[in-house]
DNA sequence: CCAGGGTGCCCC
DNA sequence: TTTCGGC
DNA sequence: GCCGAAAGGGCACCCTGG
């Protein structure tokens, strides 16, 4: 068993290699005896597990034939989707990725490829393979590693009291319950210091009241004029992690919200989108551009770690919050943190800041986080361009050098900043904010920064906290009523959201509003993408029949591309956005000229809902593989895509409708909106724009003994197999056939090859490694590294990762197998890239 | 100065 | 995109 | 039944080192 255990998030890995010799026993016990199905994604280079051109591979050493994936008695095309590479495609790969790493035996039948050592994963650097790492080794030296950590410092704290009352600005009347609450802290001064604040606030965990108990106003931690600190945000976050539940969580959202209503209402547009997780509206494709490795790096300086140890922490914690938390216990503080508020840490997270003239971030930071900076030093401190600047100015005491926010501001805009770009910037405005963390304020911002919030709260939840506080707090509201209005506010709010998913709009208005507020307040917009509607899974023709009984249905083809929401705005121009709700108008200047050339003149405003497809003009329109797509350009923000360096041609193929010439159709039946979409575009242009193909089951057919219908319809997901297409779309024609934006409603179905029993694809594999799990799988493998034997080389070969299918049991089972020295160590090679 | 590596994010 | 698990 | 979390593959960016 070669175990990798590193960590494919951190960057930072601790490898142990290890061997399994008999790996048949494990295969069988592991994976066989719980038939586990998997879900696996083949990689480009890795030939000889998955043969692209035979339609079956003589498997391991017991020669059994194991089904692969490419080819069906439908398909015959060569096309695999599974192991996801035509061989066009392969060679670009080849040709592009492993340069030095020449092919040694270009023969393309299976099990004939090169075998490369990996350096590198997923542009993650690969553990280095040592020989006499044992498993389990890596993760026992962490735990001890952990325990280590958190057991040191015990000391006299007389030092300490010293300190803290220097820290929180007291005099030495304060003495005696300093010695007090560090002796409860154990010396930790930061531990005092939480205790401390959360004491002096007096404010601990009024959130987890009822509604009716809470006190927005004394119960908050901040007085009316002060803008809200981060730590109110921070503390509910807290709460709702340790409160599993849907229903506390909405309540403690909902304290929190009420608060911030009353104390301090601009507070609540930037709260709302730090709950969620988000910094902008998604079409405006703000993007952080933050990882774990820099918020690492900060963490570093900021708390005096060092990377191994964090990386420890981490393949043990699976969190980089959580491990961010833990060492900031070790942090010295010399002086007062300044207080974080809402307001700065969202505005430290918008992109404009990072971009814009540094200067606007300094002032971001002095104005909204370095309220309670102590005045005491006046000259510019170092913290920005340290390096670039040694001879600015330092403050005359360490203290004020160690934790001190003020920015050199007139340093900052002589600097030529040669050589150091935005990552020196984003990492000292990191460090700034890991400074200034009280409580458990770290771990959540440093979950922000790196877009993972993991406190089971999205829009879902929040958006309905944030109406019942609205609901709450308006002074007017009937106790009787009370109720009504909660749940008509909440459902308004999250409908709202889904056609016009843009906080900077919604949040206002709703507040503007209050209880007046309904989905009706606002409409959908061009220009801004409503939440696409989404489909259920359905394992076949029978089970879509029940599901329909007397209902008109329509089978689309479910084409294997992208999905594309398309605007067209009053002025003309055409957007078009992905299923996430990013635009992506400049990956597809194509799409702008086929939909102007085909719309019909007069046409002034709409968005329809279709699927972008690879195309083969020169082959007979014949259609390509989703892999074959995302290989196109991407374009970025501001630069459209060379029309005339496209190299791969796409159709849109139009399946719905939701707003023509600013009508909304959203409640029409399908039917009809069909009617709508052809008044648009009449027939299309084969090749270039073209409607779903499509096949109506009419009411009266719709019956789940009508052994016709079950006929042509399978006949019908025959032909969309044999067309590159996945598999069907059904939806309902006339009976609750309204788009339901967001929502995954039993009036669209999908029917893919994946679901139906039979013809689901199946590959003979081993395990060969394994990753530390991040979050809810932390302590546990994943994902596994899947490998077959090759035969000729007598060595197993990397296929592909292997992450979900796996129930809870099975992990800790794997944990358990695993852990110790129990497995001999022994060669193997891993390919390229995998 | 440019290529490659590191990194982040977007699609399915 | 898939899966599992928690409410 | 719904929803959130965790995962894979590929391209474009920025930074850095030869």
């Amino acid at each position: 068993m070669l175990d990798l255990l590193g960590n494919s998030r951190g960057n930072v890995v601790e490898a142990v290699t290890n061997f399994y010799e008999h790996e048949t026993e494990f295969h069988k016990q592991a994976l066989a005896s719980t038939s586990v199905s998997c879900t696996f994604q083949a990689r480009a280079e890795n030939k000889p597990a998955l043969p692209f051109e035979s339609q079956s591979v003589k498997s391991m050493h017991n020669n059994e034939d194991v089904s692969c994936s490419q080819s069906y008695t439908l398909s015959g095309s060569g096309k695999s989707k599974k192991s996801g590479i035509s061989p066009g495609k392969r060679k670009r790969n080849l040709d592009s990725k492993a340069t030095k790493r020449k092919q040694t035996n270009p023969s393309q039948s299976s099990g004939g490829s090169k075998q490369y050592t990996i350096t590198r994963f997923f542009g993650k650097q690969m553990p280095v393979v040592s020989e006499d790492g044992k498993v389990g080794t890596a993760f026992n030296q962490c735990i001890d590693d952990q325990s280590r950590f958190a057991n040191d410092a015990t000391e006299p704290y007389k030092e300490e009291v010293d300190q803290f009352i220097q820290i929180v600005n007291a005099g030495e009347q304060l003495r005696s319950y300093a010695a007090t609450i560090l002796e409860k802290a154990k010396g930790d001064i930061n531990m005092a210091l939480d205790i401390y604040y959360s004491d002096y606030t007096d404010s601990g965990n009024y959130l987890l009241l009822p509604p009716e108990r809470y006190s927005p106003i004394e119960h908050a931690c901040w007085r009316k004029g002060q803008p809200a600190p981060y730590i109110h945000i921070a503390r509910t976050f807290d709460l709702v992690e340790d409160e599993k539940g849907k229903l506390k969580a909405t309540s403690m959202l909902c304290n929190m919200f009420r608060s911030l209503l009353a104390l301090s209402p601009e507070d609540v547009l930037p709260a709302v989108y730090l709950c969620t997780n988000k910094i902008a509206p998604d079409h405006e494709n703000m993007e952080l551009n933050i990882g774990a490795s820099i918020v690492v790096a900060a963490l570093e300086e900021a708390c005096g770690t060092n990377r191994s140890k964090i990386s420890n922490l981490y393949n043990s914690l699976g969190d980089l919050g959580d491990v961010a938390q833990l060492c900031r216990q070790t942090q010295s503080l010399l002086a007062p943190p300044p207080v974080l508020t809402i307001q700065g840490v969202y505005s430290v997270l918008r992109k404009d800041k990072w971009t814009t003239d540094i200067r606007d971030i300094n002032l971001t930071i002095v104005q909204f986080v370095g309220t309670q900076r102590p005045n005491t030093e006046s000259s510019p401190a170092k913290n920005y361009h340290q390096k670039q600047q040694p001879t600015a100015a330092q403050t005359t005491t360490t203290a004020a050098t160690h934790t001190t926010q003020v920015t050199n501001l007139d340093t900052a805009t002589t600097d030529p900043d040669p050589g150091s770009g935005s990552t020196i910037r984003k990492k000292s405005l990191i460090m700034n904010l890991m400074r200034s963390c009280r409580e458990k304020e770290m771990k959540f911002i440093v979950r922000t920064l790196v877009r993972n919030l993991r406190i089971g709260a999205m829009m879902r939840t929040v958006l309905p906290a944030l109406a019942q506080a609205i609901v709450i707090n308006s002074a007017d509201t009937v106790a009787e009523c009370l109720k009504d209005h909660l749940q008509r506010l909440s459902g308004a709010v999250v409908e709202a959201y889904n056609v016009l998913p843009n906080l900077d709009l919604l949040i206002p208005s709703l507040m503007e509003k209050g209880i007046e507020f309904s989905s009706s307040t606002l409409s959908m917009v061009p220009g801004i993408p409503i939440k696409p509607m989404l489909a259920k899974i359905t394992n076949g023709a029978s089970q879509v029949l029940k599901l329909f009984n007397n209902k008109a249905f329509t089978c689309e083809y479910k084409y294997d591309g992208q999905r594309a929401q398309i605007h067209r705005l009053p002025d003309g121009s055409i957007r078009v956005f992905s299923r996430n709700g990013d635009e992506t108008t400049s990956r597809f200047p194509d799409i702008i000229n086929i939909i102007k050339e085909s719309c019909f003149h007069g046409v002034v405003t709409f968005i329809l809902d279709a699927e972008v497809v690879a195309i083969d003009r020169k082959n007979g329109l014949k259609l390509m593989s989703f892999q074959e797509l995302s290989s196109r350009e991407r374009g970025s923000k501001d630069s459209l895509i060379a029309v005339d360096k496209i190299k791969v041609d796409i159709c849109l193929f139009i399946f719905d409708i939701m707003l023509a010439n600013g009508e909304k159709l959203l409640d029409l039946p399908l039917r009809q909106r069909r009617k709508y979409l052809k008044n648009l575009f009449d027939d299309g242009k084969p090749g270039y724009l073209e409607y779903a193909r499509e096949m109506t089951v009419e009411a009266e057919d719709a019956d789940a003994n009508n052994e016709a219908t079950l006929n042509k319809m399978n006949n019908f997901l025959d032909d969309a197999f044999r067309s590159s297409c996945e598999g069907l779309m059904v939806k309902s024609l006339d009976v609750n056939a309204g788009y339901t934006p967001s929502k995954r409603s039993d009036a669209w179905l999908k029917v893919k090859k994946d679901y139906v029993e039979g013809l689901s694809d199946s590959l003979d594999l081993v395990p060969i490694g394994a990753w530390h799990g991040n979050g809810r799988k932390a302590g546990w493998y994943s994902p596994f590294l899947m490998a077959c034997y090759n035969p000729d080389t007598e060595e197993f070969q990397s296929v592909c990762r292997v992450m979900s299918g796996f129930s809870d049991v099975f992990y800790t089972e794997m944990k358990e197998l695993f852990s110790g020295d129990k497995i001999p160590f022994q060669k193997t090679t891993i390919l390229s890239n995998c």
